[in-house]
DNA sequence: AGACTAACAGACAGGTCTGTCTACTAGAAG
DNA sequence: CTTCTAGTAGACAGACCTGTCTGTTAGTCT
């Protein structure tokens, strides 16, 4: 069935897009370049993606997988204590900030080139809501007295990290990140 | 010598250009819509700024001297403790957060859309250093045994809270950020 | 009065972007 | 063998965007 490549046309558009909507914004990069890239004719493209915007969406729930499987990863690495897991998830943070090409977080800067209330920016909220969702139940399970309080603590250093780097993949910002989580992750659980 | 409605063109121009350029990023506002909000004609735009690039240079300067004043007079008006002042100085983001309109850091959001190297992201991270050298230097006064580490806290506080604030303008991310900063602040710094 | 300056008004060129449309090709299924 | 499906190749329309250019107008300075 596959005369092309590697993969189906649909997974080499999505992975084009991928890359190129990453680097240089979705505003930033035209379909005939992602056409190029992905060796695709046009109306392959049109028919898997029936507009730009929906490519765009589709963008976005790849990179929600991708950096919510990141998260879990590096939360998993760090063992079964969800303590040790709050502040095991930096790591992935980290290992974001060494990568070739780090761009900063890709809901925000497309969120950034889209007007409020445009589906990006409701896909964007729905992200952001169900990382911290995630970060509160590992709160909870931790034992906070406060878990919501404690999530959004630490989503803000997640946050900062992540546009932060936006600028220079500096390691030293995501170092930084995890030291913090850990103080207050310390400081909102009892020792042990 | 102003036959015009109110300050020179360039003020107009400039004026425009950052609601325009702020609401909808730079690239997502063309040349003639700014001419048509500012009521100017096209050649005086030009004369004033040679290329779009050059003006949205000066957009990012308008912003730099903006949030800059923002977070010094919130900090002053947290009294003379500079201890007091590294909290206070959030008090910026809160009212950024509220004002409507919000979307974000300015810096973050023009530095998304344009490539790596580029005088905007040359410019950004000029801004994000200044601010920290001088949330270092309060840090300092403060009496904080390591400065550097702090300032990194706190802007990485701020930089979340900026950039989460994409999405909504929920003050309680503001909120979140100034009871975070004090714990770090108090952390830091010893009690007196 | 005359020269100069700053601005207005708008046409225009050249390029780019999205999305549509026509025509062709190769393999799979019945 | 015929039909269907997924894809290739590329022309095209219509909109938009940056930057230039011509011509006009209203004040200011000498």
């Amino acid at each position: 069935m596959a005369r092309t490549p590697a993969g189906t046309a649909r997974d080499r558009i999505l992975d084009t897009a991928f890359r190129l909507f990453y680097a240089y914004g979705p505003r930033g990069v035209g379909v005939d370049t992602v056409i190029a890239e992905s060796g695709v004719a046009k109306a392959t493209l049109y028919k898997h993606f029936p507009s730009k915007d929906d490519l765009v969406l589709a963008y976005l729930d790849k990179v929600d997988r991708a950096w919510s499987g990141a998260l879990h990863t590096a939360a998993r690495a760090a063992g079964d204590d969800p303590r040790a897991q709050l502040v095991g998830m930096f790591d992935a943070l980290t290992g974001a900030c060494r990568r070739e090409g780090y761009h900063g977080c890709a809901f925000i800067n497309t969120a950034a080139e889209s007007p409020a209330g445009s589906p990006v920016h409701t896909r964007t909220v729905a992200h952001k809501n169900a990382v911290r969702a995630w970060v509160t139940d590992l709160a909870r399970q931790a034992g906070a007295a406060e878990p919501e309080l404690l999530a959004r603590q630490l989503t803000l250093l997640l946050d900062g990290g992540l546009a932060g780097g936006v600028l220079d993949g500096d390691p030293a910002i995501a170092e930084a990140a995890r030291s913090t989580a850990r103080a207050l992750v310390d400081a909102a659980l009892p020792k042990r």
